[in-house]
DNA sequence: ATTATCTATAGATCTATAGATAATGC
DNA sequence: ATTATCTATAGATCTATAGATAATGC
C-alpha cells in the first residue's frame, strides 16, 4: 500500500502495461476501465494517474507493447509459410489477448479520432507487417510483391476477425483454412 | 409528446431501428447509448422500453436490418467484379454507417457471448455473403469455389477494416486496390 | 523531503424502471 | 380504456482529481 522502491514502481508500471495490452485486445478499448486494469495488476485505480497521463496514453503504450511482443516471434522472419501457419491458427483465433493487436482492435481504432495516438501506432503496425510480408514474397516486381503483401495482410486479418465473431467453430476453421490456402498460393 | 397512432408508432419504431443500424456501425455496439439512439430518432429515451425488450434486442434487429438493406443492392447479384468494386471502394471505407455491418462490427461481435443474438445474426451475414460469392466464382470444383469464396470474403473484410483504421489515406487506397486486384484474379 | 500508492469522491454517462400525460380507438 | 411517449430517477460504472499514508532515498 505505501510507497515502494523506484525499481519496484517501474516493474509495477510495466505490469500495468502488460495487463492492459491483454485486456484491451480481449475486451476492446472501451470495454475495460482503468480500475479493471489496475486491479488486474494488483493495484488500486487511484495510483494510475501517477504513472500515466490518462487512459489514452496507456492505450497507445499498450498497443506498442503488444506489437513489439509479437514482432519478436521467430515465425515472423522465417518464411511466409511459418508466418501464415502461426497467424492463421485456431490458437490465434481463440486467444486474442495474446494475439495480433491489429486484428483485435481494428474496429475500435477505426472509431478513434484521425490524430489519435492509438491510430498512429496501429498504422505503424500495419506498415511493419506489410514490410515483413513484402520481404517474404517470392519473385516478382517490387510493385507486384507489395500488392500481394497488402492483399495477403487483408486476408489474414479478415480471416481471424471473422473466425472470432462467428457462431460456429466449423465455419471458423474453414475460414482460417481457406485463407491459408489462398495466401500460400 | 403524447400518444400517437399505431401506424405512427410503427413508423417511429422503424426509425429507431434505422438510426440504430447506422449509429452502431459508426460507433460500435457499446459506443452508442439508448438515449443517443432515441434522441437521433426524435424521441426521448424512456420510450425505448415500450418498443424493445432491451438494448441487445435492438442491436440484433438493427444488425438484421443493415444486412437486408445491403443484400438488396443489385451489385451483389450481378457479377463478382461489380460486388468487389462496390465493396472495395473509398465510399464504403468512409461511410461505415451505411456499409457492411460485418466489417463494421466484427471486433464488437467477437466480444459478445457465444450465444448472443447479435453473434448469430453476424454468422448469418457471413454465410449469406459467402454463399453469394460461391455463386459468383468461375469454374472449379464446388469445394474449390467455396474455398476461394471464403478467402475472398476475408480479403474484402480485412481490407475495409484496415483501411478504416489506418492513419494515411494513401495507404488506405493501396490496401483497397491491392485487395481488389488479388480478389479479381 | 520525496513520492508510489491508497482512499474517497466529484462529475459524466449509461441501462432500466416507475409513474404521469394525453391522444387514440373501441 | 388503452397505450405511445414523456419526465424523473435509481443504481451501475467510468474517468479523473484531491488529499492522506508511509516507505524510500538523499
Amino acid at each position: 500500500m505505501p510507497r515502494v522502491s523506484q525499481e519496484q514502481a517501474k516493474l509495477n508500471r510495466q505490469r500495468v502495461v502488460d495487463v492492459a495490452a491483454a485486456l484491451f485486445r480481449e475486451r476492446g478499448l472501451n470495454g475495460v476501465g482503468v480500475a479493471d486494469i489496475m486491479a488486474s495488476a494488483g493495484l488500486t485505480h487511484g495510483g494510475f494517474y501517477g504513472q500515466f497521463a490518462n487512459k489514452e496514453a496507456l492505450a497507445a503504450e499498450a498497443f506498442d507493447h503488444a506489437l513489439s511482443d509479437r514482432a519478436q516471434a521467430k515465425e515472423y522472419r522465417e518464411s511466409r509459410d511459418a508466418l501464415l501457419s502461426m497467424y492463421l491458427s485456431l490458437g490465434h483465433v481463440t486467444s486474442p489477448g495474446q494475439g495480433c493487436p491489429v486484428a483485435a482492435l481494428a474496429n475500435d481504432v477505426a472509431r478513434e479520432a484521425p490524430d489519435s495516438p492509438v491510430r498512429s501506432r496501429f498504422t505503424q503496425g500495419v506498415r511493419h507487417l506489410s514490410d515483413l510480408l513484402v520481404g517474404l514474397m517470392p519473385k516478382g516486381s517490387e510493385q507486384r510483391r507489395r500488392q500481394r503483401a497488402l492483399a495477403t495482410m487483408s486476408t489474414m486479418v479478415g480471416a481471424v476477425v471473422l473466425a472470432r465473431a462467428v457462431n460456429d467453430e466449423t465455419l471458423a476453421k474453414e475460414l482460417i483454412l481457406a485463407a491459408h490456402s489462398s495466401a500460400s498460393a
